[in-house]
DNA sequence: CCTGAAAACAGACCCCC
DNA sequence: GGGGGTCTGTTTTCAGG
């Protein structure tokens, strides 16, 4: 999955994090370089995964989810059979944004986006519904310091 | 900051999180609707800031990003000035991908992708240095269930 | 591997409904 | 507020150095 990056595709690729809007001459200017090489650098680069897609960023705020939690989740249960279902469950929920296996005593992490404290109890319930779980603590968050998708090229 | 969104805008901010390379002719098309209505509306989406940029998502694996710790911080400062600090140095490491300041008796969380463990521990050293912190616990990711940057609309 | 031109295409903005 | 057309700029492709 490694795949090699010179310099020049390291500024393509911060600039395509910073705005994926601009234009490939724009791009070319910045990185110092002109339209096709650019062009097709983005190209091999999709074609080799290390660009997976392009997304509009949304405010969640403005879209009135404006509750997160993290919740840390221990479990008793590690068959796969319970394993599976429980992924399962919080791939199909939309409110979770991320969710990870962990190592340690803590099992799973999730980031969890709703509109309120409510509308997570909610999604609390029912996730507890679907699945057995041992202990859940949920972090409330009261302040996003940073959020970025842009990761260090 | 809360806008006034009808399902017809739903419809347009679910494909352009899915989707933002797509034309407007496509997008008209999925959504039931032609160019310029589209148009207009993802124009007031961005200026009503619903749509705040747009994005080159990239794989953290595929740059050799491969490491990712969820950071718990409790601190015993808890004054402006050592806040300020602390903030600024979280903004200013490009590692750092999500920082909260949290209710409860934990008192901040943050993701961090890396490299692997080693390049961790740096970022932490490099941390504590900075800003005097009372207890730190970190959580390894063994595994990314899910991780996405799409809001349920 | 880059430059430059050319063709296909989509975005931005018009007027009319 | 939606529909259709048009101009302009951008993406994509390709020939040639």
């Amino acid at each position: 999955m490694a795949v090699r990056l010179d310099e020049m595709d390291r500024k393509i690729l911060a600039e395509l994090q910073e705005d994926a809007s601009q234009s490939l001459d724009e791009i070319a200017r910045k990185v110092g370089s002109s339209k096709t090489p650019v062009w097709n650098r983005i190209r091999r680069m999709r074609e080799a995964g290390v660009i997976t897609r392009q997304t509009a960023v949304l405010d969640p705020e403005a879209l009135g989810l404006e509750a997160c939690f993290f919740v840390l989740i221990r479990t008793s249960e590690h068959e796969a059979e319970w394993q599976k279902k429980f992924l399962a469950a919080l791939r199909a929920r939309p409110e979770v944004l991320e969710a990870h296996r962990l190592a340690g005593d803590i099992d799973y992490i999730l980031k969890v986006r709703v509109k309120n404290a409510r509308a997570y109890d909610t999604f609390y319930q029912a996730l507890i519904s679907e699945v057995r779980i041992y202990n859940v603590t949920a972090l409330l968050s009261m302040e996003e310091i940073k959020s970025t998708t842009m990761l260090p090229v």
